[in-house]
DNA sequence: GTCTTTCTAGAGAGACCTTTCTAGTCGTGC
DNA sequence: GCACGACTAGAAAGGTCTCTCTAGAAAGAC
């Protein structure tokens, strides 16, 4: 493995276990087993440059999970419901560590350093495509795998940190719960309304104008 | 105001900002106005006591929103879309920093310093226990608002972070909207069953033997 | 008034941080 | 053999951090 690559990933590391700030560079050194110099002479932007390349390299990473997760579930609400768990059972396994560094860093110095802030929103906004691309691919319309998309990374990352603190699998269960009754009511409807509607005119319109704001119609409100 | 309230507010702010790590105390007595000394003298274990002053306070304020933001609409699921479309607006308002401290500090620091991620994981329990006897008040099972609770929390802080990132208030919208077709399901099953169901036999065991996992029969799955 | 407690005020110590800098080592082309 | 770029290695500079310490001001009891 190449000493640049040893230092991203020992970086992205200690930036998901302690966030930036608190990530110094001789720490890093040790971590990644190479001196202070290396460091430099790889990543002439320092400890910035450094995190930046951490982010990138997990950002590609973490987005590659979602067809994994999901494509073994023929439908898909079972397959978010499955992913939630699995992250679950992975945090608990690290001892509640092993949160995302994008949510950590973005959360953490957002304001401080806005290249970093930069970064990480280039990286999410990668995961909104293609998990939303990922998403139409299996059915759910345009709009729909959308919103889908930003629903399921927030409770993604919000379920890191609820279940960081309080140690506990519960926040992904019942993130992984809400989401996944949400995308069988649309998987429903989608079948409801014929497999013609997601090969053909699989338009922004959605399933009906009654339901224009993107809604499930099986799921009615009071 | 008194110095010590002023300390921990400024402290609140900070940490909301820029995170535990990147926040010295230096910036802090600036902030709040106070010689180092002072913080001292409040605050004889420094830096950490000050945070978790902070934390609690907040915490205290977060949950005392919920009633405040779902109390004047009639129906549940209206409450919650509008309640994170407010949250939503008040980030952008800030220029997309007005993070959740305790989510802040959770996602940086839990494995550094323990004893304020237990301080936090306190905060987050109560916010489950109060969030969830409400949702019970507002008709909600006791496990279901026991899911919904945990899944709003995380659904959250989660639309914080990517908020933050890309800003952009449709982590909130998303969350929200989704959130709010899980809560207008249940709601309608619980009007379905009659009103009895409710009041009296509000068991654990839910609308019925079928849907044990506490899924709303409403919205069933293909 | 005087005593006592509480709080303000900021200088200073000692540790640690990022970054730079100078040497030295390895590997490759000729 | 020799030169040269890429990389390793870590010491040192200069700054910042947390925390301690001393001195003084404010406020209340009597």
């Amino acid at each position: 493995m190449r000493t640049d690559e040893r230092i991203a990933l020992a970086m992205a590391e200690l930036l998901r276990r302690q966030g930036y700030a608190a990530t110094g560079i001789n720490q890093l050194a040790r971590a990644a087993g190479a001196p202070t110099g290396s460091i430099y002479h790889h990543f002439k932007g320092g400890k910035r440059e450094v995190a930046a390349a951490a982010l990138r390299q997990t950002g590609a990473a973490y987005i590659q999970l979602l067809p994994l997760l999901l494509d073994p579930h023929p439908d898909l609400a079972t397959g978010v419901e499955a992913a939630f768990a699995a992250a679950a059972r992975d945090m608990e396994s690290t001892g509640w560590a092993n949160m995302c560094p994008v949510g950590v860093v973005t959360a953490e110095i957002a304001d401080v350093e806005p290249e970093l802030r930069e970064i990480a929103a280039e990286v999410m906004q990668v995961w909104v495509e293609e998990g939303s691309r990922y998403l139409a691919g299996r059915g759910l319309s345009e709009q729909e795998a959308h919103t889908v998309i930003h629903a399921l990374l927030a409770a993604l990352e919000g379920a890191f940190v609820l279940a960081r603190g309080m140690r506990s699998a519960e926040p992904f269960l019942a993130a992984g719960r809400t989401l996944a009754v949400y995308v069988g009511a649309l998987e429903a409807a989608e079948a409801a309304a014929g497999p013609a509607a997601t090969a053909g005119a699989a338009g922004p319109a959605g399933p009906g104008p009654a339901t224009g704001t993107g809604r499930p119609p099986t799921a009615g409100r009071a």
